[in-house]
DNA sequence: ATCCTTATGTAACTTTTGATACACATTGTT
DNA sequence: AACAATGTGTATCAAAAGTTACATAAGGAT
């Protein structure tokens, strides 16, 4: 629980008035979390939106059954559009979100953002990307899961995991891909053996390397 | 091809400003279109933002291969997301837009939607819920894909139908159903035959009734 | 070393879904 | 009436995905 410098900056470049990078500066309050922090829970009363500087926090929501429903990662640099809808439309969480690295976040109090949204361009517009970009998202999952099978997603996400974090060794377990992907721990095995005997990637415990 | 009347706000209640409505009627073009009219296709132009007054919209896309996946439908009193997407971010559609009923639009310049966000809250609180509508409508198809077996999502297909129209009989072939799903037609007709041996519903061409 | 927890491999089976093919029915048109 | 277009019923087969059950392995904690 701190003040933030302007070192902030570094990520928050799209934020270019002057003017709101003061207000940022004086009206946030940077906290830190550790990999497996719970930040938020669903229906939990939410009245700040947390920005994220460094780390990683995963968003995602329980379904009626008990299965869960990744809807996002936040990376450094952007909001958390739960939390948006939330400080617009009615201050109660309707996602859980929790750290899986330390994470860094500053946090603005709900009412600043339609405020500055009036006041700031830059903001306007990332409030509205932040929408978009999640839909974006979420569209494309929705198309894969409707059209692609299971390997060919699994797949996919490995390479994206690869690509963004710039590493060809996923450190993910079998059960951790299969909720990311909505499917169960055998049929994420199966492919994976598959894979492997394809010389695709290569198995480990807790992690998967691709060729 | 006409001026609008301040009857559009039987419809657009949520616009309470004054001088919101004034620049509505002043800036606003009164188009209809009729049943199955292309409005919009995906990549064209579009620098204007549609509203729909009365009748019904429907947007999709084209997947890689050749099917499409509904994004959603543009009721009265609704603008299209997709539309607004465009316009602040890259003025070219991303999906199609087809008039299902014959249909009445209000249309309105794009540069202005930024305009009266700052200056209406009614407006902006449009802009926002429009979003924060779809994003939900989204997800909660995502889950059911995920999660819903097809004949599930086949028979909530239908109640919403039916109750969203207030009708028992839902005016649709299996063709259109399997489009309106992600899946094919044989799949629909089967599900729908065990449907009617299990006496959920009557078949005939053309349409289907709830018991 | 023993025990516990987590992770992985895999077989056997069922269910769901999709693909293909064809028959037949309904409706409107000429 | 003949025809075409559209819609529906259904069989057969193949593939994809989920379920259950059990064995084994790896790593950490005591």
């Amino acid at each position: 629980m701190q003040k933030p410098t302007s070192e902030i900056f570094t990520t928050l470049q799209e934020f270019t008035e002057p003017s709101l990078r003061d207000e940022l500066l004086n009206a946030g309050t940077l906290i830190s979390a550790g990999a497996g922090d719970m930040l938020i829970r669903e229906g939990q009363y939410l009245d700040f939106l947390p920005l994220v500087i460094n780390g990683l926090i995963r968003v995602y929501r329980n379904n009626d059954d008990d299965r869960e429903v990744l809807l996002y990662y936040v990376q450094p640099g952007q909001t958390c559009m739960m939390s948006l809808s939330s400080a617009y439309f009615d201050y109660h969480s309707a996602a859980n979100g929790i750290a899986v690295e330390p994470t860094q976040l500053l946090i603005l109090p709900s009412r600043l953002i339609s405020e500055w949204q009036l006041k700031y361009p830059s903001w306007n517009r990332f409030i509205l990307s932040t929408y978009k970009l999640r839909y974006d998202e979420l569209l494309k999952s929705f198309g894969n899961v409707v059209f692609k099978p299971i390997n060919a997603r699994l797949q996919e996400y490995l390479k994206n995991y690869s690509t963004s974090q710039q590493t060809r060794t996923i450190p993910l377990s079998h059960q951790t891909l299969a909720n990311e992907l909505g499917t169960t721990r055998v049929v994420v095995s199966r492919i994976l053996k598959d894979m492997e005997k394809t010389n695709i990637v290569k198995l480990s415990r807790g992690s998967i390397t691709l060729r």
